[in-house]
Formats: structure tokens, C-alpha cells, sequence
DNA sequence: ATAAACCGTGGAGTATACTCAACGGTCAAG
DNA sequence: CTTGACCGTTGAGTATACTCCACGGTTTAT
């Protein structure tokens, strides 16, 4: 497919999947005739991993990290473990900080309602 | 207190306080006679709570949007409720995306297993 | 055959979030 | 009274992740 259907069932933006090409992050992108690139269904799945890792809060320096061992034959089942135990443990602590972040907005409100004598 | 204690106590560096400080995300920093910023204690919760957020994915902008919001004393409830509960989706979709992600990657684990024949 | 829609490349520009370097003033110890 | 650690300001530089623009070639529809 053209990097226009790619952006259509990937959502990204022609810029954006050229930046990730130029950086990397997509390769073994093959030519048509006229020149023009023709992306696989690979290409399609590797950008939607992409997208994943990035709603994770990987950045572009880690996925592409993170892409080497998953696309790699010779993947380390110990590396990935330990990587993702560590990505893993990243989010929980998100969690943990928005757990406490609601928390202190809602005490911060009762604070408030109780001082306008409108608790409850 | 003076910079390098706010340094010690929330071990960010002078350089970002600086810059936290320049764009409105710590105000009402004193002075002593000498021209020396000191620091409240006030000041050392406000950066906890900016490090809280920015561990939750909130840009800096988002961030001085929510502290007008938390230090204003007509804090509105609702705006409040209806801004948390956005971040609160956003970080459930993470979670949604990292169990997706760690799924796939076990899937891939277990291909590459099961093809060099030592599955278990 | 020509306009509209598509594609590629190169390079510049932008936003965010710092980081560093230079210069000069302040303060405490010896 | 000077040396070293600290402080402030200004302005430039960096990294990340795009985004935009100009130019020129290609394809499709009319």
C-alpha cells in the first residue's frame, strides 16, 4: 500500500510515519516501479505496536530498542522479561501516583465544601 | 530556604526549578535582603505534586492548568471531577495498551519456543 | 492534455522541557 | 582578606518528536 492508505488505517500523519522511517523504526520498505514506497501489513502492525508502546510512554529511543529484540530471531525471553518487569513496574507506580494525585484533590474538596459549610 | 536545600529535598536540579519558576509553576517565592530566593515549604509540596503529574504523563502546561484549578480558592468541583476523570481514562487506556502489549510479546515468546522445539 | 490528487526528498521550523556557560554578586571559614 | 561554596540573571544550546514548505515527478479522471 501508498503511505496514504497508511495513514489512513494507521491514523499518523504522512510526516510522522516518513520521521519514524528516517529514524528507523520501519524499515525494509520496498519501492514500486515509479518509485514510490510500497508498505506491508507488517509495516501496518509495527505502527500500531508503535503506537501502543507510546501511549506507555516509551519513547522513540526505547521502542526501537524494545523493536530490535521483538523482530530479532535471536530474542532473549531474559531481556525481554526483565525489560518489561521494568516497564511494568513503571506504570504501576503512574498508577499508584494518580491514586494518591485523586486523593488529594478529593481531600483538597472536602476541605473546601466543608469550609463553605456545604459538605455533603 | 535557599535553592540548593529545595535542590536536596525534591532532587530536581536548580536548572529546572529555574525553569518551573519562569513559567508560573511556582510563584510567590520570596526574597531575603541579600537577593537570595527562600523557598517555603509550600513550595517544596507544589514541586512534589508537579513530579506526582509529571510522572502521570501531564505536560507542564496541563500541569499549571491543574494547579490554577487546585490553589484557586473558588476551586470548581465539576471542572475538577470532569478533568481527573479524563487523566483517570487516559491511564486505564495505558493499562489497557501495556497488558495488550505484554500479551504479544508472550505470544512471540512462545512462537520462538515452540520453534527451536523447547517449549516448556 | 491538463487539472487534481498523490508521491518523494531535503531542509527549515516548532513545541516541550530542560541544560549549560558566562558573568558577577554574597557569605562563611581560616 | 581571600578562597571556595553558594546564589542570580541572561542567553544560548540540546534532545525529542514532530510539522511544514517548496519543488518536482506520477497517476487518474475528464
Amino acid at each position: 500500500m501508498q503511505i496514504g492508505e497508511l495513514c489512513r488505517v494507521t491514523g499518523m500523519t504522512k510526516d510522522s510515519i516518513r520521521f519514524y522511517e528516517k529514524i528507523g523504526l520501519l524499515n525494509n520498505v520496498e519501492r514500486k516501479l515509479n518509485g514510490y514506497k510500497n508498505y506491508s501489513d507488517e509495516h501496518v502492525k509495527q505502527l500500531k505496536l508503535l503506537r501502543h508502546a507510546k501511549k506507555l510512554g516509551f519513547t522513540l529511543n526505547e521502542i526501537k530498542d524494545l523493536a530490535t529484540l521483538f523482530y530479532s530471531n535471536n530474542l532473549s525471553a531474559k531481556e525481554m522479561d526483565q525489560y518489561l518487569k521494568t516497564k511494568e513496574q513503571e506504570i504501576d507506580e503512574k498508577i499508584s501516583a494518580l491514586q494518591l494525585f485523586k486523593q488529594e484533590i478529593k481531600r483538597k474538596r472536602e476541605d473546601e465544601c466543608r469550609y463553605k459549610g456545604e459538605l455533603r
